[in-house]
RNA sequence: GCGGGCGUGGCGGAAUUGGCAGACGCGCCGGACUCAAAAUCCGGUUCUGGUGACAGAGUGUCGGUUCGACCCCGACCGCCCGCACCA
């Protein structure tokens, strides 16, 4: 019998995946209506839409992998699932593509949907097609525009001055990403902050709304939401005057903002942000100080640019008094690390008690004074040498606050500060209104005209949606709308005087802080259909990269909230569940002469080294990290689908490592996952091969079958705890162990009556094996039903309810107690479930090895958790 | 620099969350089948000592709490993610 399982035809991945897509087309499998008649309850699975790049990366593989896992499990468990699929399709590449191959943004864009859209349908994804959309479609970015004016209406929305990096040579703007060592990328000039009147959304209005929910979203990785709690950065303060000794530019005090009031006595220095009124007053008589803000200047926007670099400072000369002891004076410094968008932009630096006050302070030679004297050091010893001390203590050199806590002494320090009306205890957030112009083409266009008249005008609701102009060029740097001829003169829609069209246009991440609702009813003539949004909102489980864990997913809370706040939407959270997945990575390769080798162009030897394929060049192998184009150590999905398919591609996927970590793409684990599908198919061809038996009662089978049995059933309750715990890799192993015991079963001789009733357990076990695979490799799962049914029962395994296991052959019948002396293992009882704890002692200690390890010595202790361990402590 | 996380055999990982460390897979070793190979199937595989029953060590490092620690606490080391204009 086993030779006619091993001589069976294999599975043929190639005829079969496409046959099942059709299949699943057809019937319509996984369209939902967007208010659904049937009244089963709603499930919103969502994994994050992909930029448009030209080519689907395993990153994509992964997540909609497990994305699909996810909606084809609660399919079959009775929910009308909704999972929709888009484009994130505006942003810098098809810029970057148009200025270097002369490509339109438009054709690039759509030409790379086309070809990952059908990247993806080989993949198999439940996906509901017809809600597909691209965010640089104007019936998407129209409704957009919609939402944007609603917000500007609310008082949502604020445009004030704000600083980009600006390259004086391309004479545009650059992204973060853009500033290379504090270069423009292309150019290669030192890059400028410049300010600019720039597009804001009022995010921080909704800051203790947006920290307070976070408890709440329990469905959440703890990491993400204590990450989103540090970025809103709620702390209590106070908000202090320094009066300056001589005012200084029409000037007379500095206004400081500081988490730590009580250790105002170790004030060394005040420091300034290089763009702090003061500093710019200071710089307007004195070119010394000019210089050196135009210094800091070079250093770009970005805060990890900024806070990495040597502290650096200029001292103004002046000098403000000290709150408490006014006849104390300190210099006023401008610092290179102080940053002016946060707080007040001026700090009073404590080096003793503050790493970045102190590295300045030492470079800077400036007196570092200790306050706060730690529980276990002396005040005639301690000092501070490089490493400030920022935890508890008493308060000493510090006046009226000495003897305190520093808990204590920072409340009476406010206390003081309001009662000589120098300062007040405030909250202070961190978190900063959301930026989103973009002086660029490709993206969304803010709907607003500029009359010199009326100033700002809204664009009419009824002029919408403001269409980006087809007929751009390239041919020059900076941003097309502002250099295209006619597009931006329009007349005023309130005073119809010549007037211009905003140039600037959203931050991509707008695009995608409410698709989701949108994917609810995505033809609707509003931005959202109410009651569709009603129906499915909020996502049930949202699925993507650990790199969006901050901004796309506060964007979006603040976003839905906005919109609630509008009119638009109901719900307040957009995410009620979120999974973070980790990365795939992959062994990196460099050639003899430096270059970054593909993994195709490398053979693996059996010693462990490496070789060109062509040539057999030696290969140094490097590190295994994140794929990356830079690095070449990338593997393509489509070329992969190709050779092994989709299902084992998604089985390879899912069986390396649980989902949130990241994962190594190799060639030996993806042959391992085809060859387990070939294994699977196997099964179910060995016991299709079998007459058709009627159901005998369970007492008719012997004990072969009762065995198998119950690993079936066993294996129902431990597959469905696997998924519903996100354990991919779990459930991929229990399904390994299922078909272990199926084969072994198969394996099995008996008389006539056994083999009868052992061949009927194996039909039960190959119906339920694939329906618990099916989530995984759904087409697979349909080739194995049609093989055991011979194609006499056409019901899809995607319209099939979820196994439901037996309580009796799931339960277990015997329990491995482990026994113990001081913690030691010394054996192993093998019992019924549920004895009483007097027999399992006995029988604990009476067991041989126990019995000598126990031999000659006093049990002082027997601990006994039922069903698992004893433990006896002995003494001696 | 700041914030968040991760670390278990040769490799990816499992461990009912304080109760048998190493499930399952990959790799490797041995065997069956074969003229042979591939494929497939079976068995073994944390390390050290021992023919063996067994004994000792062991979850990044060092220390602590506990009858008992991969799990909890403290310090350190290494790697990864984010830092507001990449998406």
């Amino acid at each position: 019998m086993t030779a006619l399982s091993t001589d069976a035809p294999p599975y043929r991945f190639q005829d079969a995946e496409p046959r099942w897509q059709a299949a699943w087309d057809n019937r319509g499998c996984f369209a939902v209506a967007d208010i659904p008649a049937d009244g089963k309850p709603k499930y919103y699975v969502l994994e994050m839409f992909p930029y448009p790049s030209g080519k689907i990366h395993m990153g994509h593989v992964r997540n909609y992998t497990l994305g699909d896992v996810v909606a084809r499990y609660k399919r079959a468990r009775g929910f009308a699932v909704l999972h929709p699929m888009g484009w994130d399709a505006f942003g810098l590449p098809a810029e970057n593509a148009a200025r270097e191959r002369g490509i339109h943004p438009a054709k690039w864009t759509w030409d790379n949907i086309a070809a990952m859209r059908a990247e993806l349908k080989r993949m198999g994804l439940s996906l509901d097609w017809r809600r597909e959309f691209a965010t640089c479609d104007p019936a998407y970015y129209g409704q957009q525009q919609k939402l944007f004016l609603d917000m500007l209406r609310a008082g949502l929305v604020d445009r004030r001055e704000s600083w980009v990096n600006w390259d004086p040579v391309d004479q545009t703007v650059l992204a973060n990403e853009q500033v290379i060592d504090g270069r423009g990328w292309r150019s290669g000039a030192p890059v400028e902050k410049r300010s600019l009147a720039q597009w804001f959304l009022r995010i921080t209005r909704y800051a203790p709304e947006l920290l307070e929910a976070l408890d709440r979203l329990d469905r959440w990785p703890e990491r993400v939401r204590v990450m989103q709690a540090k970025w809103i950065g709620r702390s209590e303060g106070a908000r202090l005057h320094f009066a300056l000794t001589a005012p200084a530019g029409g000037i007379a005090a500095v206004e400081v903002y500081t988490t730590r009031p009580d250790t105002l006595f170790g004030m060394s220095f005040l420091a300034l942000a290089p763009e702090h009124p003061l500093a710019e007053a200071v710089a307007a008589g004195n070119p010394e100080a000019a210089a050196f803000i135009a210094e800091c200047r070079r250093m770009g926007t970005s805060e990890a640019a900024i806070e990495t670099a040597e502290k650096r400072g200029f001292d103004t000369g002046l000098r403000v008094s000290h709150p408490f002891r006014p006849e104390l004076t300190f210099p006023v410094w401008i610092a290179n690390f102080v940053l002016m968008e946060y707080g007040t932009g001026a700090i009073f630096g404590c080096p003793a008690h503050d790493q970045r006050d102190l590295d300045f302070a030492r470079t800077c030679g400036l007196p570092v004074r200790p306050v706060v004297l730690p529980p276990d050091e002396d005040a005639a010893n301690f000092a501070i040498a490089d490493r400030a001390y920022d935890g508890p203590g008493r308060m000493i050199n510090s006046d009226f606050l000495d003897g305190l806590e520093a808990a204590a002494a920072k409340a009476r320090a406010i206390a003081e500060l309001e009662r000589r009306g120098c300062g007040r205890g405030v909250v202070n957030w961190r978190l900063r209104d959301w930026g989103v112009s973009r002086q660029r083409y490709w993206g969304c266009p803010i709907p607003v005209i500029h009359c010199t008249a009326c100033g700002m005008v809204p664009v009419p609701d009824a002029d919408l949606p403001v269409k980006l102009p087809d007929d751009v060029t390239f041919d020059r740097p900076g941003n097309p709308l502002a250099h295209h001829p006619t597009w931006k003169h329009v007349p005023c829609p309130s005073c119809g005087a010549a007037a211009t069209r905003e140039t600037d246009t959203f931050d991509t991440f707008v695009d995608s802080a409410w698709y989701f609702a949108r994917f609810c009813s995505p033809q609707a003539s509003v931005p959202v259909a109410q009651a569709a949004a009603d129906h499915w909102m909020p996502v049930d489980q949202y699925i993507g990269g650990i790199e969006h864990a901050i901004l796309h997913l506060l964007y979006a809370r603040f976003f839905t909230r906005a919109m609630v706040a509008t009119g638009h939407l109901a719900a307040a959270e957009p995410f009620a569940g979120l999974f973070t997945q980790g990365m795939v990575t992959h062994e990196s390769y460099r050639g003899a002469d430096g270059r970054w080798l593909y993994p195709e162009e490398v053979e693996r030897l059996p010693d462990g080294s490496a070789v060109e394929r062509q040539g057999g060049a030696p290969v140094t192998v490097g590190r295994i990290e994140a794929m990356s184009k830079s690095k070449r150590n990338t593997v393509d999905p489509g070329a992969i689908i190709a050779r092994y398919g989709a299902d084992t591609a998604r089985w390879f996927i899912l069986s390396d490592n649980p989902p949130d970590r990241d994962m190594e793409w190799t060639e030996a684990g993806v042959a391992g996952a085809a060859r387990f599908v070939q294994r699977a198919f196997r099964l179910a061809e060995g016991v299709a091969t079998l007459a058709d038996l009627p159901p005998p009662p369970p007492a008719a089978l012997g004990s072969a079958a009762t065995a198998l049995r119950r690993v079936t059933h066993r294996s129902i309750v431990a597959v469905t705890e696997a998924l519903e715990g996100f354990a991919f890799n779990v459930a991929v192993a229990r399904l390994h162990e299922f078909a272990n015991a199926l084969a072994e079963a198969e394996r099995r001789r008996g008389d006539a009556a056994e083999l009868a009733g052992l061949g009927w357990a194996r039909r039960e076990a190959v119906g339920i094996f694939l329906r618990l695979a099916a989530p995984m490799m759904p087409h697979l799962a349909e080739e194995m039903h049609a093989r055991l049914t011979g194609g006499a029962d056409d019901t899809l395994v995607a319209d099939m309810a979820w196994p439901e296991a037996d309580a009796d052959l799931a339960a277990a019948d015997q329990v491995t107690i482990a026994v113990q002396v001081m913690g030691k293992l010394r054996g192993t009882l093998a019992l019924p479930p549920g004895q009483p704890e007097p027999a399992v002692l006995a029988a604990a200690a009476a067991e041989p090895n126990v019995a000598r390890a126990l031999d000659g010595r006093r049990i002082v202790k027997r601990i006994y958790v039922p069903d698992r361990i004893v433990n006896f402590v002995v003494a001696g």
